[in-house]
DNA sequence: AGTCACCTGATT
DNA sequence: AATCAGGTGACT
C-alpha cells in the first residue's frame, strides 16, 4: 500500500505511541515474515527499549537500545499498529489470520504487524548492519541530500524509461507507482521516455515536482492517519493521472491512458507528457 | 532490461 | 478463469 508519504504518516503516529516502551515479548505467528529464525528474532529484540521511530524510503526503522534496529517494510498491504489501533485490529479479526508478528510492550501496550498478503518483511540487526543493508537506497527526496544537480547528472546517464528510473529505489528512495505517475505528469515527461533523452530543464522540473507532490501527500496522509485503517490513499490525494484510465486529463481533457511497464500499470496523459 | 515469484482477495 | 492491486528481489 504505502509509499513514502503513508510510511511517514505511520511513523509519526507510531512514534507517539511506542517511543520509550520496552519490548517484553515478541511472537512470530508467520515465520516467513521475519528474516531470521523466529525464535532467534524474538530473542534478539526482547528486553530492548524503543528509543525512536524513523523512516528511510519506505522502511520504518525502530531504534532499539543496545544499538539495535528493527526494520519493517510494509510492501503492499502491511500495517503496523500500536496501542488502541493494535487492540482493535486484533479484536476485529476472529480468527486472527493476517497478524504476522505481535509484540508485547511495557505498560500493556501492544504492537502488531498485520499483512493479509504476507509480502511485508521485518528484520532486526545491529545499527551498523542495518546501515549496510540500507546503503543502496538513494537520497531522501525531502531531505537536503536530494540535490538537483546530482539528480540531473544521474538521470542523464540512464537509458531507463523515466517511470522505471524513478521506481528504482537506488536513484531516489520512497517513490512508488502512484507518486511516480503524479510527479511525471507534473513535469510533463512521458513515462516511456529514456531518461537520457529528457532535457535538463525538464529534469530540474521533475526534481522539484517530486518534492512538491510528496510534501503535499505527506500533509494529507498525516491528517488522514488520525484514524488508520479507514484510510484509502486513492480516495484522498488529488490525483491527476493515477487510476484514472479513460477519464479526461484535468489539464487538456484528453483521455488518460494506462500501459504496462515493468509488469505494472503506468497512467499518463499522452498529450501533456512528452 | 524484462519476467516472475512471493501472497491473498476483489473485480471483471 | 483471468486480471488487477500502492513492492521488491531473484531469475533469465
Amino acid at each position: 500500500m504505502p509509499e513514502l508519504p503513508e510510511v511517514e504518516a505511520i511513523r509519526r503516529r507510531l512514534a507517539r505511541q511506542i517511543t520509550g516502551r520496552r519490548i517484553r515479548a515478541a511472537h512470530v505467528l508467520r515465520a516467513g515474515t521475519v528474516e531470521a529464525r523466529p525464535v532467534g528474532f524474538a530473542r534478539l529484540v526482547t528486553g530492548r527499549t524503543i528509543e525512536e521511530v524513523e523512516r528511510r524510503g519506505k522502511n520504518l526503522l525502530i531504534g532499539l537500545s543496545g544499538n539495535y534496529t528493527l526494520r519493517v517494510h510494509l510492501r503492499m498491504t502491511g500495517e503496523l499498529l500500536a496501542g488502541e489501533d493494535a487492540r482493535e485490529a486484533f479484536e476485529a479479526e476472529e480468527p486472527v489470520k493476517s497478524v504476522r508478528v505481535w509484540f508485547e510492550l511495557g505498560g500493556g501496550c501492544e504492537l502488531v504487524f498485520k499483512d493479509f498478503r504476507g509480502l511485508g518483511r521485518i528484520s532486526a540487526a545491529t545499527c551498523s548492519e542495518m546501515e549496510q543493508a540500507l546503503a543502496p537506497l538513494g537520497p531522501e527526496p525531502l531531505g537536503r541530500r536530494f540535490r538537483e544537480d546530482d539528480f540531473v547528472a544521474q538521470a542523464r546517464r540512464s537509458r531507463q524509461p523515466a517511470k522505471l528510473f524513478l521506481m528504482d529505489q537506488t536513484h531516489v528512495a520512497g517513490l512508488g507507482n502512484i507518486y511516480v505517475a503524479e510527479a511525471l505528469f507534473h513535469a510533463g515527461i512521458d513515462p516511456r521516455r529514456p531518461m537520457q533523452t529528457v532535457s535538463a530543464p525538464r529534469l530540474r522540473s521533475l526534481h522539484s515536482a517530486i518534492r512538491t507532490v510528496l510534501r503535499k501527500a505527506v500533509r494529507s496522509a498525516t491528517l488522514l492517519y488520525k484514524r488508520p485503517g479507514t484510510y484509502r490513499q486513492s480516495d484522498v490525494f488529488g490525483r491527476r493521472v493515477y487510476g484514472r484510465e479513460g477519464e479526461p486529463c484535468r489539464v487538456c481533457g484528453r483521455e488518460v491512458r494506462r500501459i504496462p511497464q515493468g509488469g505494472r500499470s503506468t497512467y499518463f496523459c499522452p498529450h501533456c507528457q512528452r
